[in-house]
DNA sequence: GCTGTTAATATAACGCTGTCAAGTTGACAC
DNA sequence: GTGTCAACTTGACAGCGTTATATTAACAGC
């Protein structure tokens, strides 16, 4: 009965190849430039030949999106690896490496959180996450070590990796960091990101306010 | 000389219809859903027909993405309408107005700030700077009255932007919130926002440690 | 009233897309 | 051999944005 696997190497290296291909094609001109005959093409394939591996195009974006957060998690794991444990250094280390993999692959970065993307992934089905873990192991750490404030480790994940993302999304959406002219000269993502450290760490309330929250709004 | 204008009004009104049913299909089902033919079946002529009133699809977007951003200042406008000015409260209220904007509208959102429209919109062409404007001034009455303190209007605006901006879109695109299980209760996006709020307003710093930052990194 | 111009529309077609149906080839099992 | 199944191909369909070309109707000037 055993079916007639011709030659499980070889497939396995086909299906590597298209997806090579299918990631090459989209980190270069996102979603769009990612054509079933497109990626066949590269390949040296028909198109249709890609649907013996993917059952659809959707399938093969949805593989091309888990390949693109291991790289994405890479940076991450690359950018706090020499730092010292509990350090706040560490958590702006991440801040950076997200922007840095946004910024280098803008495209990319596109497919990965595009909301456009028929992928909604859903975050836990991500290698490591799709950074979560990493992201929360070095909150909670930086809390150990008495780096920022004791308070929900998930609360402060969402609330800091919200804080980057939205930059870089906004900025790549439409950028309004032309409206900061202060000075004249152009602010980068990362200098943005290095500007906004101060209010991360004190927030926005006055010097010499009071900590706890005595605004009049009693609603919402 | 004159041009054969043949009847303006008639012309504006089916430009005016073109561009509804654009919006309609696209704050339906997204930029997918919002093709010249189906604009065309709706408005009642042939898909080529557009093209009489806008250059090409592109175009045609553009305009839809004007037309979002009007409806979502409208949307921040409202939300501040009745609160005081300089208060902490409006500020709040923009952001909540923002999040509202985008879990009511969420294919139109996706839309305006998607990151694959190929219409990299300037900020500073959109009605009222895409809501910048209105962010600004609420923000600088804020710092006057003594509510937030006092810093670059600009980067205050960035910043609390890309705060609201990242949490939605990260929502929106892979939603981490599952990953928040402290309580057991899913959080929906205006709870994660309100529950930021302190963040936002007193930082990540340990309460007691000194305002100036003593991080013992040198480097970035 | 005829002629020329032009707005406003239509039809047909091109090349692209994802996808399906059907056919081909070759390797293996019995 | 014969059958089965993996790994492909070709051909086609419907849909897309877009272009070229044709049609119709309205108006301007003579």
């Amino acid at each position: 009965m055993s079916p007639k696997v011709a030659d499980p190497v070889r497939a396995a290296e086909t299906e590597a190849a298209i997806l090579e291909a299918a990631r090459d094609l989209a980190a270069e001109g996102g979603l769009d430039a990612l054509s079933m005959r497109g990626v066949a093409a590269q390949v040296g394939l028909s198109a249709t030949a890609i649907y013996h591996y993917f059952e659809n195009k959707q399938a093969l974006v949805t593989r091309v999106v888990t390949l693109g957060f291991e790289r994405f998690v890479g940076y991450l794991r690359a950018a706090i690896a020499e730092l010292p444990r509990g350090s706040r250094e560490r958590l702006r280390a991440l801040g950076d490496a997200y922007i840095r993999f946004a910024l280098e692959n803008r495209e990319y970065f596109k497919v990965l959180f595009g909301t456009y993307s028929e992928t909604p992934q859903d975050i836990e089905e991500l290698p490591d996450g799709g950074g979560y873990d990493l992201f929360r192991q070095t909150v909670v750490e930086a809390m150990e070590s008495g780096a920022i404030r004791r308070a929900d480790p998930d609360l402060v994940v969402l609330y800091l990796w919200a804080h980057v993302h939205g930059l870089v999304t906004l900025l790549l959406a439409c950028r309004p960091e032309a409206r900061c002219r202060h000075t004249g000269e152009q602010l980068s993502a990362p200098d943005l990101f290095a500007r906004f450290r101060d209010f991360v760490y004190s927030g926005l309330r006055p010097q010499g306010a009071p900590e706890v929250e005595t605004d009049g709004a009693s609603a919402s």
